[in-house]
RNA sequence: GGCCCAUUCGUCUAGCGGUUAGGACACCGGCCUCUCACGCCGGUAACAGGGGUUCGAGUCCCCUAUGGGUCACCA
């Protein structure tokens, strides 16, 4: 059985690079029938952790991401943490330092002069003496000396560090009891039943430490899997500054969660030549041993490129919906279907779409400039206004087709070609010259509406003059 | 600075000793066309550098350069 976990630490929102290593878990997880656990890393207290996993929570829904059980809140284990140092240290595993950290910080200042590596030296590790008074003693774990760690990654293959090149005897219990993140990382990773830690590849340099605390334990080692970071289009680590850092501004900006996964998912993995994933194909063919060893940069193009093939594919009573949201409502518009399929054609974000639906369903505020001056001759003019007189003399125009016939028989009539009535109409109807199709603009207008629409323009036009 | 990790078109990537180094986004042409898009066709563009190993290296090894991560009583 496969058991992974996403384990931020509470941040306030739920960011990119973190929901596609949620991602990543939650495939992994769910191909293999296994369990995606959510852990909350709030050992540091000053940190709201409610705000925090309802921000998680928020961002998984919007996404479809869903993880089982309750959330584990490290803040409520401390007891648990504590029996584990005890352990430690009745095994002498572990012991107290008394010293303080003022003269940690003098040892550091020497050693860095010395142009050492600025490390503890032990000087607690087996002492039996007095211990000094009115010093809250740290714990720290006795790290076994001149031993090579190695272990397996999943994406990075074989890491080995020998041991005294990476740590001294580090600190798993502050002065305040409190534990420390190395040390809770692995009893939470062991005791949840953690088989596969899928997380950044900031952690790891942090593996290491992990590694001994698993082993002075007595647990089981899970296989670990550090994927690269995502870089800024820079190649720079992404920031707040690079914008988007909230998963949920996606939403806000218009983009399908569908999109989004696809392209995060695509970023550091592939399948062959494959583009589009849907999520059951993500289930299928997600394994994280083919993850890229490489920092892969946002590609904020792609994402768009994504969002537009996800639009143009989705059904139109799904985008109807989801308009609602950028305040487009048309469920009861009887030309609401031509609506979306003419849109959903050129646009590449909802909130694109929401704009172009807007400046169709509403009656122009203003008219672009150049636009009239282009394409508003007198004799435009008095194209418009006849076929102003044509349109209210005919009955049945319903569908894009019924205009198309009407305006073909109107054209032919006169003597005219598209050109000289196409763009003057889109500027009655939509104000400027860009616009889906003008029969699936006339359709969705309808007659009434054009003919205000013509009339309006034409009474702009006088009051310019 | 020590340690660890990485390096194929601008970007995401395929490649797993023998390829005209493939695809996608973006970009540039063309077609389609009532505008804008969509779509279709075509094009420019990459193995960081240097040494080895090998009949043969993008693929294996070493060095250099560059980038990143990490070195806390943060997570």
């Amino acid at each position: 059985m496969v058991v992974t976990r996403f384990a931020p630490s509470p941040t306030g929102y739920l960011h990119i690079g973190g929901l596609r290593t949620a991602l990543y878990n939650y495939l992994w997880a769910r191909k293999n029938h296994g369990k995606f656990l959510l852990r909350i890393e709030d050992t540091d207290l000053k940190r709201n952790s409610k705000e925090a996993a309802k921000a998680i929570e928020e961002a998984f829904n919007w996404t479809g991401l869903s993880y089982d059980g309750d959330p584990i809140y490290q803040s409520q284990r401390f007891d648990i943490y504590k029996e584990y140092i005890q352990k430690l240290l009745d095994e002498n595993k572990a012991y107290y330092c008394y010293m303080t950290k003022e003269e940690l910080d003098e040892l550091r200042k020497e050693q860095m002069a010395r142009k050492e590596r600025p490390r503890y030296d032990g000087r607690y590790r087996d002492f039996k003496g007095e211990p000094p008074k009115g010093v809250e003693p740290v714990v720290r774990i006795k790290v076994p000396q001149g031993e090579t760690i190695e272990f397996e990654d999943g994406i990075k293959g074989k890491v080995s560090v020998k041991v005294d090149d990476v740590m001294d005897d580090f600190i798993i219990a502050r002065s305040d009891g409190t534990p420390t993140y190395n040390f809770v990382v692995a009893i939470d990773d062991a005791l949840m039943g953690i088989t596969d830690v899928i997380r950044g590849d900031d952690h790891l340099s942090n593996t290491p430490k992990q590694i001994v605390v698993y082993k002075a334990l007595g647990f089981d080692i899970p296989k670990f899997y550090h994927v690269p970071m995502i870089l800024n289009p820079q190649g720079k680590k992404l920031s707040k500054r690079d914008g988007a850092m909230d998963v949920m501004e996606y939403k806000r900006m218009g983009y399908l969660p569908e999109a989004l996964l696809n392209f995060l998912v695509r970023l550091g993995w592939s399948y062959g030549d494959q583009e589009i994933f849907s999520m059951e194909e993500m289930l299928r063919l997600f394994d994280p041993h083919d993850i890229n060893k490489s920092a892969s940069a946002y590609n904020a193009e792609k994402l768009l490129w994504l969002n537009a093939h996800y639009i143009k594919n989705a059904p139109y009573e799904r985008l109807i919906k989801e308009l609602e949201f950028f305040g487009v409502h048309i469920d009861d518009h009887d030309k609401k279907e031509i609506l979306i399929d003419s849109l959903k054609e050129r646009s590449k974000t909802l909130k694109e779409m929401a704009e172009a639906a807007l400046k169709i369903l509403k009656e122009p505020a203003s008219y672009d400039e150049k636009a009239v001056k282009k394409f508003l001759k007198e004799e435009n003019i008095e194209i418009l206004k006849k076929f102003k007189e044509a349109l209210k003399e005919r009955e049945n125009l319903h569908l894009p087709v019924d205009y198309e016939e009407f305006v073909k028989e109107f054209l032919d009539k006169n003597e005219l070609k598209l050109k000289n009535l196409a763009q003057p109409l889109r500027i009655a109807l939509v104000g400027d010259t860009v616009s889906p199709s003008i029969y699936d603009v006339l359709s969705i207008v309808g007659k009434e509406g054009i003919i205000k629409r013509i009339e309006k323009l034409l009474n702009h036009l006088q009051e310019e003059n």
